[in-house]
DNA sequence: TCATTCTGTAACATGTGTTGTTACAGTAAA
DNA sequence: TTTACTGTAACAACACATGTTACAGAATGA
């Protein structure tokens, strides 16, 4: 539903992997992405919530990936950002008319595919593979 | 970019093909979306500049498809409506940084792949499936 | 020709959602 | 106990889609 905050997630962790072993704290992650450290803490509670990453409190802490590069495909990082499907808003149409009444089922239907292809599309590509294009 | 507006739409070429052979005016079909009739107008007036629609003027005038329903697929009615990619929006990174330079390159490629198998499976449909639906 | 009923569009208001920012409590390390 | 982090709430700012009003232009028919 949103969109800018799944380049902002993608670039989270490609950092995360690319600086693997180290941790990277939400203002060093900011500087690379020229956003505000909250943002930067803000998504990543989302991705730490879906288990991507990993956080360290206090002084001399930071983030790791929660998992193995290679075991994050984009489209769980797109599921984890989008709540919502791309597709998905329709009207409030008219039940009274036949088009009305039946529409939103159809649009439905129409949404789901479409967003399962996008989705299958992305599922074919690994953090892992998205970070090895870095050097 | 929007999204609301694809259901508009669709929602205006199916009455258009249900009722075929009528003309029908923006207060008509505002009726059945359950919007104002500008809302249809203005979105009309893209999906004419497509040659999707054909509108005439003056009393007793109203809209008609422009083209038969076999020959419009969902995906041209999509990228009518969004002249921009739905994934498409990326920040504005730091280019001293190795991730940061090359980030929007990659997140482009991704972008476009995912856009192409979302249109590719739209292309599956022509609204004359689409409207068969109804009845 | 004149009233009527449409479309076409500009201009502006409204609403909603995302993003940016400040502020501060909590936590860990030295 | 100071310092340097994360975690989060609260609010401001902004962008964008959508809603609405208003009115000019065009076709029809009396």
């Amino acid at each position: 539903m949103n969109n800018g905050r799944f380049a902002t997630a993608l670039h989270i962790l490609t950092l995360l992997e690319t600086k693997k072993g180290e941790l990277l704290s939400s203002g060093f992650i900011a500087g690379s992405i020229n956003v505000n450290p909250v943002v930067v803490r803000k998504e990543i509670g989302n991705l730490r919530a879906h288990g991507f990453v990993e956080s360290k409190e206090g002084k001399g802490g930071g983030y790791l990936l929660g998992k193995p590069a290679s075991q994050i495909r984009l489209s769980d990082v797109y599921r984890a950002v989008n709540d919502v499907q791309l597709l998905g808003r329709s009207n409030d149409p008219n039940p009274d008319c036949l088009v009305g009444k039946q529409i939103n089922v159809h649009l439905n239907d129409l949404f789901r595919a479409a967003d399962e292809a996008l989705i299958k599309q992305m599922g074919k590509i690994t953090l892992r593979d998205f970070a090895k294009k870095f050097n």
